[in-house]
DNA sequence: TTAATTGCAAACAATTTGCCTGTTA
DNA sequence: TAACAGGCAAATTGTTTGCAATTAA
């Protein structure tokens, strides 16, 4: 399953002479399985569960590469580690309810298009950007019914 | 000058039964006539400066002691070492160099007012939130002429 | 075969902490 | 002077790197 990545791998390998390898694969699988945002050490301990002598320093190494690859996406929430997540899916931004620590992905074309804007006025186009939305439920009215996912 | 904060510090200084010593004198003055934002080590340099003495350990508890008295804020932009900037100024948000490292500020009522529309679509408010666009120059076209302040 | 890759441990960089002395209220 | 702070160095944490052994192509 997500064939589309490990293509993607497979094909990048293939073109910067590198090898698809054991621990390569190990990895790469842990994150496109991955529905949140794990970290170094938490990609780690599950490649380790489908092999137990995979290396940290071997997940440093392929997170790397991958992002390199443009295969996964980095995100420094702020607590100092670095979390990891597949370059596949749709960008989204996030809210994140102070009081229960969920995180509810959101997306808005207007605000895309806008800080476009914002940095073309300013002379550069945008690499990456992190919108990150702290909220808390409005004391009256109810929240919209949301499906909504952990870190 | 600022004596805003300063006068906030002591404010929460006195709250809390904390003493305002040397050390946090100095290390408060640097951060609030500082124009961009420093990370520790840059502000431990420029207290050392004023007083040669200070040591790194005294930097990080200072600040630390700031953000949680809302006298300061700090930012995380993704190389590993955490920013400060005083919080007395009018929000905004960022653009980063990725290149130069150079961070640029910005204000959008627009993206303030979408992110606000957002938040209570989903029936939540705003406590705060994080902005940071990270771009390149354009290669073509010119840039427009920016005032911009080294991190 | 052989250059890329890995595991391991040591190295690093940023930040935190223990401890004992110095200082502020 | 008594509790709070600071200096210093050691400890932690997350991440990177050197190197000899291993392995994919």
């Amino acid at each position: 399953m997500n064939s589309k990545l490990d293509e993607e791998f497979e094909r990048v390998c293939r073109d910067k002479g590198l090898r698809l390898t054991g621990p390569r694969r190990v990895i790469l699988n842990v994150l496109t399985k991955a529905t949140d945002h794990p970290d170094a050490i938490e990609v780690h301990r599950r490649a380790s569960l489908i092999d137990p002598g995979i290396a940290i320093a071997t997940v440093y190494r392929t997170v790397r590469l991958l992002e390199d690859s443009g295969i996964l996406e980095s995100h420094a929430f702020g607590d100092g580690r670095t979390r990891y997540e597949p370059a596949d899916r749709e960008h989204h931004d996030h809210l994140i309810n102070i009081e229960t620590g969920d995180v509810i992905e959101f997306r808005s074309d207007e605000i895309e298009r806008l800080q476009e804007e914002i940095a073309r006025a300013h002379g550069f186009e945008i690499v990456s950007h992190r919108f990150e939305i702290f909220v808390k439920p409005l004391k009256t009215g109810k929240r919209k019914k949301e499906s909504r996912s952990k870190r």
